[in-house]
RNA sequence: GGCGACAUAGCCAAGUGGUAAGGCAGAGGACUGCAAAUCCUUUACCCCCGGUUCGAAUCCGGGUGUCGCCUCCA
């Protein structure tokens, strides 16, 4: 098992080796739940579900865990604009977006922790880095003081004296460096408190990761993932926060998704020109999403786009009728025993596909090439549907299967499109046979038209009629 | 200002030293009653200028351009 994958921290491409293999502790930073989330935010979230899916197809076993950031500033300003508690919001969000994800075939994580779940975990945690001096009171909150913390600025490269430079300073701020940031943020009226050592108060954000990756996974992590904006602050300091506290590595790799631009800009609320995977899932197919996703690789920035979502969709068509035609084949293929020797798709054919596909994936998860082994092994066996008839079942089975084991992995093909065969499409696709046996085209097409009206698409094929969903 | 990424055909996109994968769109052809699907053929001065090398899209230096982070944005 030879997966290469790009660590942030050391800004290179490393063999991956986890710290117990075949056990892979896995942690994504997961969404704040005040809003749908966006065609950006599922960016990520479908790259770390593959992630964790072909690290699991290498035969790893992956415990994942992927929180829900149900307590911070964001949450308190939404509930108050919504009139609703802080809980109630995230009950709703979070939902939704179980609702969007399941919609986007990501699988769900093993754990799915809460930051509010976790307080007597984090106040263990911040408490820890006062006893070590690494973290002090300021009024009633909590800082950490990352003046001693000496790697502070590693995971992002960044110099201390520089981020110094630029940072800004708030007044009436109670740090002592500006770098410094909280941990535990004192009770402001109105606001959800919890109960702590050093009075009521709620956790900062970046603790709660800490915290619960910890608890969940211990000490050390193999694989902390999250979008490229996370790298700093939020991962500096979780790396900050943990390191200080237990004295061991937190993560052995970082693993940082690119951005997705909408039409070259960021999304943002101030622009308007923020998509929802709700929004969006209303008129596209979730396969076409995954897609579009999974056709670059996660590092690059992508820009989207409804044209570029077509382009996809227009691609992955293709990879869709090769299955559906697959599955028309094996209605009509035969038992016939051994396998013609001289067939275009040989198990050695297969074998290769898998090799080069595997070579992919395991090259920090190109999909973009791995998506292209499938392009080329589809011409293959589209020349076979062509050429070799009657088809063999042992071949047409070999190849589905083949198609079926990469799905797994990268679900952007559906293998249930094939839809029951109603009654009365049989009886139009009946009498436009009859039409066209008497050489009768103009009741043939009529009949096709107005099946295609109703969405049903016919293929005349050389054994017989096909009908599909447009 | 600091840190970092990226620049490959009309479009999307792989490719880290040996004269450029794949997809979309376009053109031509085959198949078809016509379509659809499919197959075949066809489309690249790899941003610019230097350097290293027998040889560079790929390494090094410089430039230009786009973008991200440095503001609790995925």
């Amino acid at each position: 098992m030879t997966i290469k994958l790009y660590n942030t921290a050391t800004r290179s491409k490393k063999i991956f080796r986890p710290l117990h293999p075949p056990e892979v502790k896995f942690y994504v930073c997961g969404p704040t739940v005040y809003d749908y989330i966006h065609i950006g935010n599922a960016r990520v979230f479908i790259v770390c579900d593959l992630i964790r899916r072909y690290l699991e197809y290498r035969g790893y076993r992956v415990k994942m865990v992927q929180n829900y950031t149900d307590i911070d500033d964001k949450m308190i300003r939404r509930a108050g604009e919504e009139n609703i508690s802080v809980s109630e919001l995230a009950e709703h969000y979070i939902a939704a977006y179980r609702q969007d994800a399941e919609a986007l075939k990501i699988r769900p994580p093993d754990y799915s922790p809460r930051a509010t779940g976790y307080i007597p975990q984090i106040i263990s945690l911040i408490g820890k880095l006062l006893a070590k001096g690494l973290a002090y009171p300021g009024g009633g909150d909590i800082y950490f003081d990352t003046s001693r913390f000496p790697p502070y600025g590693k995971l992002s490269s960044q110099d201390r004296e520089e981020l110094m430079a630029g940072a800004r300073v708030e007044p009436g701020e109670k740090k002592k460096n500006p770098l410094d940031f909280a941990l535990w943020k004192e009770e402001k009226p109105g606001e959800p408190a919890w109960e702590s050592p050093w009075g009521r108060g709620r956790p900062g954000w970046h603790i709660e990761c800490s915290a619960m990756s910890m608890h969940l996974l211990g000490d050390t992590l193999d694989i902390h993932a999250g979008g490229t904006d996370l790298i700093f602050p939020h991962h500096e300091n979780e790396v900050a926060q943990s390191e200080g506290a237990t004295g061991k590595p937190f993560s052995r790799y970082w693993i940082h998704i690119g951005y997705l631009n909408l039409d070259h800009q960021k999304m943002s609320k101030s622009l308007g020109n923020v998509l929802t995977v709700r929004h969006l899932l209303k008129r596209h197919n979730p396969y076409d999403l995954r897609f579009f996703m999974l056709s670059a690789h996660y590092r690059s920035p992508v820009n989207f786009s409804e044209m570029l979502l077509e382009q996809a969709r227009r691609g992955r068509l293709r990879l869709q009728e090769l299955v559906d035609n697959l599955g028309h084949a094996l209605q009509t293929a035969s038992t016939a025993m051994g396998k013609d020797k001289k067939s275009p798709v040989s198990s050695g054919l297969l074998d290769g596909a898998r090799e080069r596909f595997v070579a992919a994936m395991d090259d920090d998860f190109n999909t973009a090439g791995a998506v292209a082994v499938l392009f080329e092994l589809a011409r293959e066996v589209n020349l076979y549907l062509k050429q070799e008839y009657p088809y063999q079942r042992e071949i047409v089975e070999d190849v589905l299967r083949f198609y079926r084991e990469v799905n797994d992995v990268l679900d952007i093909i559906d293998f249930n499109s094939s839809l029951e065969m109603d009654q009365e499409i049989r009886r139009a696709i009946a009498a436009r046979e009859e039409a066209r046996k008497k050489g009768d085209w103009a009741v043939a097409d009529r009949i096709r038209e107005e099946l295609l009206d109703r969405g049903i698409l016919l293929e005349d094929t050389p054994h017989g009629v096909r009908w599909k969903r447009k």
